[in-house]
DNA sequence: TTGTTTGCAAATCATTTGCAGTAAC
DNA sequence: GTTACTGCAAATGATTTGCAAACAA
């Protein structure tokens, strides 16, 4: 299914993931819902998934957590933090060639996910050092 | 939870796994019923988990699948078929330094995925040029 | 008008969990 | 004997879907 209107509640599900941060469909059903409890979660869900289709916005999968969403069309790569869930991107430009790679021996890539799973600096640091 | 004790469903289970390829808990379970009606699909569930954070084996999440299974243990890529859901290995030296980095700017790494989504080269073959 | 899109509620489906019986150590 | 493990069935929870009303083009 490919979105051919523009409606309202596109606009909104769009503008809310743009300032949102990774966040999954039901989170950002949450923000939504404040402004405009009108709109339905299945309308969120729906909605985001005919723009990760349309290339539009991103789908990302990360250990232990809901999909998320990500508005960036850049490519980049992420570091999830286990502890807090928060997902960082990274524009590091050692990264650039591995995201640009077109094939992989006989697999023709299409997109490329470069993710590290651990501790943000915000968490290490509540931690200590144990 | 930590496993504890070395029973016969664990020893099926990770027999199990090392002879499949990359497969999610469903269908390891499909498997191991052949052989072993009695266990539970519960049990590969709760068992795959717990071999997950003991670092035995390790959990993979793909675009569009469920979460998948993998016994190497040794640090690597993946390519993931869109089209037949096929997950193969990339030992690739290139992406070495990437799967070995120990921290992303003040981010602490435990693990790196690397996933590339698209077509693997039977698919290409049988979908043709279009 | 005409075909999309939405909201609602119900349905799916992978995964988890409570519990009582079973087995490892 | 003690306590973890298993099987079963029921619960959970994210995501999807059917359908009639609402709306974009």
């Amino acid at each position: 299914m490919e979105s051919k209107r523009n409606t309202e509640q596109k606009k909104t599900i769009l503008n809310a993931l743009m300032c949102a941060d990774h966040p999954t469909a039901s989170e950002l059903f949450e923000v939504i819902r404040r402004e405009n409890p009108r709109l339905s979660r299945a309308t969120v869900f729906r909605v985001l998934g005919q723009f990760a289709d349309d290339g539009v916005v991103r789908r990302l999968h990360f250990l232990g957590s809901d999909t998320r969403f990500d508005a960036r069309t850049v490519p980049h790569a992420h570091c999830h933090c286990i502890k807090c869930g928060r997902v960082t991107d990274v524009f590091d430009g050692d990264f650039t060639p591995l995201l640009a790679l077109n094939e992989v021996g006989d697999f023709t890539v299409l997109s490329t996910e470069i993710e590290f799973n651990g501790i943000c600096a915000d968490c290490s640091r509540a931690t200590g050092d144990n």
